[in-house]
DNA sequence: CAATTTGTGGCAGTTGCTGCCATATGGCAG
DNA sequence: CTGCCATATGGCAGCAACTGCCACAAATTG
């Protein structure tokens, strides 16, 4: 059970793999739901596994804590920021960059608008899961220091690049928080626009 | 039991509010003598009550959870931080302020060095800890925002100062991590001011 | 089809944590 | 100093999140 990148084996045809996949995807799914209808600390392993039909312990074999669920049910968006992000023309500013990136990441990420505002409402409603999202937002921080070094042609271990990147994670979680917290506005590009302006002046000399 | 203040009582005075504050810290004491020596996980409750010699059932009426000692550990620093930036001079620069603060806090909040880096290295060790902690200093971001907006006469519900202050609890901690990863140079400062300096240009118009 | 690998279930056990009730201890009025 | 009240403590039973171990079933391979 390999933690870091939370699959299990390489074999990716065959039908034992395909199964195997199906069984990782009920089980998120049905967490997910009932997550976002009674809430994380209010739904226990045995009532996700229940809904599934299997095992308790096979639980724990797809997902090493009820934690990581939560967790999965969000990685793929980032991973899929950072590939929107390495994808936009060289030309355009970062702003733009990183406001479509995030547009492009939600929509091929996510069935619709509603679940990610049901996952971010989770994250919002949950102090231990907030943490947890927070802290592997920042591990990602490293690959889009990379990245903005690529678009920048500066160097990769640049101290400036590290915050640069961990300034944007922070900003777009607050600007999707602020997005999900209001109805209107059906895409979120806009909250991380308006967020980024900010960080367009220096910070600092007050 | 209060757990958002972390404290039990309002009764200062008296045999029995020293008997209870002796015992909280009794505990606190033990834990991160245990923490530090064998980890956080590889503790018990059950390891660290028998070093103190109450019940189990006493270490959670002190402590809502094994996590939250930790964070008690190290909150004091979090709101000495915030006194001694309340009164920093108000013609200093927040590059200035912030930086004596943090050595400020430090000295006071803690009774030698080699306390607070293994506070930090507890950190960095245990990711669910730093999860934990981060969200922690986060949640002083609002009075953060408060000070600064006294500091420079602007709005303190400015978008802007909450940006600036969560930037700035994020560049502490990354600085404050750096320092304790290396052994010559005894104060946090430099590290703090260095990281500061980065924000004094615009970040993102690359 | 046999051999081997790999996923699964079941079970016992540990740890963190909670509710409940009985008891002990400090604070205080008389 | 005594008796009453408030509060702190201990013990116990119990739940939920995990884990290790072993037996079994299913897929994969030759």
């Amino acid at each position: 059970m390999t933690t870091g990148s939370l699959t299990m084996e390489l074999p990716r045809s065959g039908l034992a793999a395909r199964k195997k996949e199906r069984t990782r995807r009920q089980l998120a799914e049905a967490a997910a739901e009932l997550f976002y209808e009674r809430g994380y600390a209010a739904t226990t392993v045995d009532d996700i596994v229940a809904a599934v039909d299997v095992s308790p312990r096979t639980f724990f074999r797809y997902f090493p804590t009820k934690e990581d669920l939560v967790v999965a049910l969000g990685a793929t968006s980032l991973d899929l920021f950072l590939e929107a992000l390495r994808n936009r023309p060289p030309g355009e500013s970062l702003q733009v960059a990183v406001g479509e990136a995030v547009d492009e990441s939600l929509a091929s990420g996510w069935e619709d608008t509603t679940k990610v505002r049901s996952f971010l409402a989770l994250l919002r409603e949950t102090p231990q899961l907030r943490a947890r999202w927070l802290e592997e937002a920042y591990g990602n921080r490293d690959l889009m220091a990379e990245v903005i070094a690529t678009r920048t042609g500066t160097d990769p271990g640049d101290l400036r690049n590290l915050i640069v990147a961990g300034v944007i994670t922070l900003t777009i979680n607050t600007a999707l928080q602020m997005w999900a917290d209001q109805e209107v506005e059906p895409k979120a590009a806009p909250f991380v626009y308006r967020g980024l302006k900010e960080l367009a002046t220096p910070l600092l000399p007050y």
